[in-house]
DNA sequence: CTCCTGACTCAGC
DNA sequence: GGCTGAGCCAGGA
């Protein structure tokens, strides 16, 4: 019980990604591939990004900062209201960000399937 | 309605 | 070992 279920069928494919980014511990990372693997559209990990995309108008809002792509390089950190925002954020909680890409990375992963013990 | 782009990832060369 | 192409789904023009 206890277990944080993640309920994989939301109403919504972009709500699944929501409730998975937002339960991304404080200066951990995770890539949109393990979120979407996560979900179960690994081949779609595009479309992580676009909800990401929506995740503006989303509340709460998601930390889309601390999702950052497969080799930890902030690609989508133009998109936040400043191309410094997402690294300054990572910063803030700890997480080392250099050469737009994340310190440690490997170590800072945060994978859903691995820490949710969902399947 | 059709075409294109997009915050990714993998496979092939 | 680095680059290119193709695949994925959805939304916008």
């Amino acid at each position: 019980m206890g277990k944080t279920a993640l309920p994989h069928r939301n109403d919504s494919f972009f709500e699944s990604v929501y409730d998975v980014v937002r339960l991304i511990p404080k200066g951990r990372v995770t890539s949109f591939g393990a979120i979407a693997a996560y979900i179960g559209t690994r081949l779609s990990a595009r479309m992580v990004g676009w909800a990401m995309n929506s995740a503006g108008s989303a509340f709460p809002p998601v930390p889309a900062h601390r999702v950052v792509n497969r080799n930890g390089m902030l690609t989508g950190k133009h998109h936040f209201a400043t191309p410094t925002l997402m690294e300054d954020l990572l910063k803030s909680e700890g997480v080392k960000v250099k050469n737009d890409t994340v310190v440690n990375f490997d170590k800072l992963f945060w994978d859903p399937s691995l820490e949710l013990e969902i399947e």
